[in-house]
DNA sequence: ATGATTTGATAATAGGTATTATCATTTGCC
DNA sequence: GGCAAATGATAATACCTATTATCAAATCAT
């Protein structure tokens, strides 16, 4: 057996040529300036020689001598390649896999990351960030203190989501969840409808206070009337009762699963989608149906998403951080209202 | 705006323990011996330093340094997070992270690899490859001169899928599909069967060959007689013929797909299934269903292959390269016949 | 008391790349 | 011919960690 092949270095390469290690270093990256110079004729040898070996820049070198490695990290606060999670991740990974092939990126998973008191964090003791150039977050809910030792460090990174909760100013993709709520309540006054019910989780993501904002607004406002229905853990009793004191034509939910969900518990009841009552969801409703029904709700376009955030994380990685000001590292992406057809005009009236 | 924190180095460490760097990687590492020692007070006081401040070490240095990082990378010769690949990587990929977080390894995905001339390679002229302590390959299909070459520069890697068609041995977890084939076939006969058919795509890759043997050391003994049916692209035509007139009473099929496929065409010739003729292929069924019957087939434990498949890398990567043939690196997991509603017992006698 | 050994710690170096500073040689000019 | 400037190339260094070699001081043995 042949003792174990060391890697042909730049060092190798130099020897070969006839030349210094630096120089083969200047040919690589085409420097040429008023200090360093080379003339043609020993830069085509080098590159011979390059041609004819094997050589590839080892990646940690590189690094360690400060320079980029198109190597993007991504980091889930939960598991991103269960089926369960496919849902939610599967579109934004498939995505950033799309944008970084595109682009010529290579991904790495922080899949370690134990959980250490409760929660997973980023920056464990063994953590691999800085071994890439900038860093993908995703997830509903993240860490605030993971996000504001990120920018203290002035690591390049994208949050994916809106994320501005933090004192700290964070880089993010995102949807308008505003602009779409607005739409889709006004969508359901021009259908006729004047209450509904709005039925929710937990209160506390950046999105879930967008929609609520707009829910307020509109109640405020007197253009539609909400009534607001909790379901803690899916727990949907009370909704029956709350839908008729509210004499409420129209049901919105926090996300398609809850919608579902409404919709058995509607049906337990007697109360037929979209016939007795309208259903839609204030998110992402992809091809969810309810009753065989495309259930009404977001195109949230999670493809373009990731991919503006891969974009966007590029520009910092090659952006000295202290001109990130000019750019614009906050960006919410137009999402689109689908209609379906479990939003349809208002028959019963109270 | 505060300057560009410099990440803390041991060098750092040092300064605040009164030590030298050395000192601090040695307690870092728990190095003790006759030529290095280092009293419990001045050991706890360095760990204080590092308990007490923020570092973390830098894996670029440490690869470098030629040691491990617990980075391990995945390629794919096609793109693996797509919907339609999900069908095929999606259990694998779910088996590689949960074997990772498990480990504590993180993942990385080369989604760069340009096309160069028609095929992916895992070596271009960029590659990251050495970042990673070792490598798993996912694909149906691979490259040669990739698996050849890896083999020769004594990489850590672990192929998914049988692999020995090529004169290196190349480390590999796959699936015993032999003994599945002979099974059912073993189970068709048992059922009544003597003619069939199978219907298949190519044969050139390394699990179509085993299937193949087991059908043609059938028809050879007499077990089960096998008439051949080649589906180019999908082209069906003559299939229903081919059954006629070999009295088929059962059809086997490479793949899931095809067998919905062949499914199809059947019903439009008016041949049912399974009451006028068994259905079964020989792959993975997960849910697959003809005429709302679970489809027969295998279960070939896709996360388990993962999990085993990291586990070997791991065990490649903490060994020295000489010592590598003392391990099991070719590995055959035994998956299960899954009967299905689709393989029964021989009606219509020819 | 003095040579041998143990103890505690560090200087030096490797690993591969990029950059800065430096040097020797050649060319240009009058 | 002699000095300034341009040219071609390299030595030295930084990045950070792990390891090997080295060294001074303290302890031991006789």
């Amino acid at each position: 057996m042949s003792p174990k092949t060391r890697n042909v270095t730049q060092r190798e390469i130099a020897r070969i040529a006839g030349v210094s290690q630096t120089t083969v270093s200047m040919v690589l990256n085409d420097r040429d300036g008023s200090n360093v110079r080379i003339p043609a004729a020993t830069r085509e040898r080098v590159k011979q020689a390059i041609e004819q070996s094997t050589y590839v820049a080892d990646p940690a070198a590189r690094r360690l001598a400060g320079l980029d490695n198109q190597i993007m990290g991504v980091f889930t606060y939960e598991p991103a390649l269960s089926p369960e999670s496919m849902d939610f991740y599967g579109p934004l990974l498939n995505g950033l896999e799309r944008a970084a092939e595109q682009v010529g990126c290579d991904l790495l998973f922080f899949t370690s990351s134990p959980v250490e008191n409760g929660t997973r964090s980023l920056f464990h003791r063994k953590t691999r960030l800085r071994l890439a150039d900038g860093c993908i977050l995703l997830g509903q809910q993240m860490d605030g203190d993971d996000l504001k030792r990120l920018v203290d460090e002035r690591f390049p990174f994208v949050a994916v989501g809106r994320r501005d909760e933090t004192t700290a100013k964070v880089p993010y993709v995102g949807i308008d969840y505003v602009s779409l709520t607005a739409e889709l309540i006004e969508r359901a006054i021009a259908l006729g409808h004047t209450s509904a019910l709005y039925v929710h989780r937990n209160l506390h993501s950046p999105t879930a206070r967008d929609r609520m904002q707009q829910i307020e607004a509109s109640t405020a406002s007197g253009g539609l009337r909400f009534t607001l229905v909790a379901a803690e853990d899916g727990d949907l009793t009370g909704l029956v009762g709350a839908a008729a004191e509210a004499g409420a034509t129209v049901i919105f939910t926090e996300d398609a699963f809850l919608a579902e969900d409404v919709a058995h518990v509607l049906a337990g009841a007697g109360i037929e989608v979209p016939t007795a009552i309208s259903l839609t969801a204030l998110a992402e409703v992809r091809d969810h149906r309810v009753n065989g029904r495309a259930l009404a709700g977001f195109q949230t376009l999670r493809l373009q998403v990731a991919a503006e955030a891969l974009s966007l994380l590029q520009q910092l990685v090659t952006t000295p951080a202290e001109e990130w000001d000019d750019l614009e590292t906050q960006r919410l992406l137009q999402g689109m209202v689908e209609l379906g057809e479990t939003l349809v005009e208002r028959t019963s009236a109270k």
